[in-house]
DNA sequence: ATGCGTAGGATTGTATACAATAATACACGT
DNA sequence: ACGTGTATTATTGTATACAATCCTACGCAT
């Protein structure tokens, strides 16, 4: 019945920990814009602790990219930049075809079954519009083929892209034509990983995420190019 | 006339800079062997600063995944196991070869001629046997690949890699026979990339890497299985 | 007006003090 | 002898005090 040990960067039961927690979903959610400047003690009012703990997750955010810190200067955000995105999915088709076909080899009983689970749910709150719903099954689905991929450094390296893109992603999925399409898309790469057939399965996931990313440029929520 | 204002993780005129990088330079390095625990105290007085700063550059190194912290607990060493080698082998493989391909539209002239004097100085040191100084040239043409992708996000994933896996490489290119060819290998790179062959440059480079890793593997300097 | 130097304040960098937690050893009862 | 509870100690977590650095504004000379 254990919940959650595995956290290592954030556990939530420090002060550091929800400090780093929560900018980092402020900034991914973009309360805090591109360049503004994050003041310590500022932060720390805000959150109610010292500034230790506030030093120790810019500290880490720094490492995820998503602050900079110049020295005796101060913490700025780091936007992600349409460039970022783009080759951020390239990196991805790549890498999740990988961990889709590894993932042949890898997936537990209880992944697979999961992964069921969770393409016959998405199917349901595809058709009745939930959108939240949706969001969270699309991050789980995903989640699921970077555990059963069976390499803790792959699943680690596509947890982190995948959370850097969430401010875009959650505009993606809400568009009405993309949602259904993507599940037929989980729902094939599924079927390879159950046939055990590890070139469909990496195919079908390269083309999954080269499909996601046409069809943010499609919808304007980036642009093809600089 | 600007030095190196770019590394913005370790900056090396703080203590927590120092400290950080002294530890991962350590811990890849071999001098903490896996599962050993970081007391604050104890590298705080071996390096002769406070636990503030010791404590930040943890939180950094957890990030990295070179040590684990576990809440009230400690910090232990996390190793690389031979199933993270391989894995990092294989991925790099992918993103090298995407590395090398994006460079050809990317690379800059400066960068070109610091690659072509790169490779003829190994070439030069490789006769002499000079290991010290072919694991340098080794290094930097891998950053100088990164760099010329034009793509930051790639250029950190790789350059994260390269180093975490210093300690075996620093085995590899030791040998005898991995040298030189490794060298050829690199001047192909080079001259696919000069060619604007993108095809031939991410073949190449690819194929580097698998060498790298078969070299390692028929070594014997890491497990091919578990 | 403009440029420069300097003083003041604000902010980060580091050290230290205190609080909370976890590991250990020992005493006690059975 | 064995298990249990508790006191002790070591270590991490957090807050605060102090030092170093950077930015700004102001005054002064030109």
């Amino acid at each position: 019945m254990e919940e959650d040990v595995k956290e290592g960067a954030s556990d939530k039961y420090s002060l550091r920990g929800r400090v780093f927690s929560r900018l980092r979903e402020d900034i991914l959610n973009g309360k805090y814009e591109e360049g503004v400047e994050l003041r310590e003690i500022a932060i720390g009012e805000e959150l109610g602790v010292s500034r230790t703990p506030v030093r120790e997750a810019f500290r880490q955010l720094e490492l995820e990219g998503l602050i900079k810190i110049i020295p005796n200067k101060g913490a700025y955000v780091v936007g992600i930049s349409d460039k970022d995105v783009r080759d951020i999915y390239i990196l991805r088709s790549r890498l999740e075809g990988l961990a889709a076909r590894w993932a042949v080899d890898h997936i537990t009983n209880e992944q697979l079954e999961e992964m069921e689970e969770n393409v016959y749910l998405a199917k349901f709150h595809t058709q009745k519009g939930h959108n939240e719903q949706i969001f969270e099954l699309d991050n789980r689905f995903h989640e699921l083929l970077y555990e059963a991929s069976g390499s803790k450094i792959l699943e680690h390296q596509l947890k982190d892209y995948h959370q850097y893109v969430l401010r875009i992603r959650k505009k993606t999925l809400s568009s009405k034509a993309r949602g259904p399409q993507s599940n037929l898309e989980h729902e094939a790469i599924l079927e390879a990983i159950k046939n055990k057939n590890a070139d469909d399965a990496e195919r079908l996931a390269h083309e999954h995420m080269i499909n996601a990313y046409k069809n943010m440029i499609d919808n304007g929520l980036i642009k093809p190019e600089d």
